[in-house]
DNA sequence: CTGTATCCTAAAAGATACTG
DNA sequence: CAGTATCTTTTAGGATACAG
């Protein structure tokens, strides 16, 4: 990803970004999904990520304001995460896309093997 | 792109696979802002993608269903693309996100700063 | 438990030249 | 004009080991 994306829709880069990355979207759902969730609860109920991906993935969006992350001073450590009131405001975005994508599996699946 | 999204998502998986192609929303926008479009002015109003890149993310929407290419016996030979009927059930959705991505451009630098 | 660091491979993106 | 083919570079993703 060397360059960058037009004028336009720079705007909208910032998301853009995350959006791009494989896993974002599925973590995102699953805390939303699941509520405060742990490290090692994700891990799990994603069982083809890599932890570094995983990790990589929690990181971009607490930066960006979209998750949270709570670290207990428990031992053995324990952390949670879960979505903010800023993040909220754009799962019913990404929800919607994702139904869209579901409810029309079998017609994508059908237009690809038209054009063989 | 090795690895599988898990069961719960995979239906979804066809839709995220150009989603997660960096200009593939921004040329879906671009047909659909400027109505049937040719290929040399889409490259030419998305200075910054390449022609290869350009043909792949066409040919793949077109492909889907998304988008409609027309091919004119004109010569030099002229081609046409615009959104289909099926594609524009999905726009919405793209735009839905599109916006809340420039809506919250501002907060999302503000946010990533705060991590230094 | 919750990650990070390292190293490696696979895939995407880019530049450029060329064809119908 | 509308692409494709080829080649190189860049980036994402994955396996694994290990640190706090």
């Amino acid at each position: 990803m060397a360059k960058k994306l037009d004028y336009e829709y720079c705007k909208a880069a910032p998301m853009l970004e995350w959006l791009g990355n494989k896993w974002a979207l599925v973590v995102l759902m699953k805390i939303s999904e699941n509520g405060p969730v742990r490290f090692n609860e994700l891990y799990r109920t994603i069982p083809s990520v890599s932890e570094k991906v995983l990790s990589q993935v929690l990181r971009q969006l607490t930066t960006d304001g979209i998750i949270r992350r709570e670290l207990f001073p428990d031992v053995p450590p324990r952390t949670e995460y879960s979505v903010t009131e800023f993040g909220k405001t754009l799962l019913p975005h990404v929800e919607a896309l994702l139904n869209w994508g579901r409810e029309n599996f079998e017609q994508i699946i059908k237009n690809r093997q038209k054009h063989y």
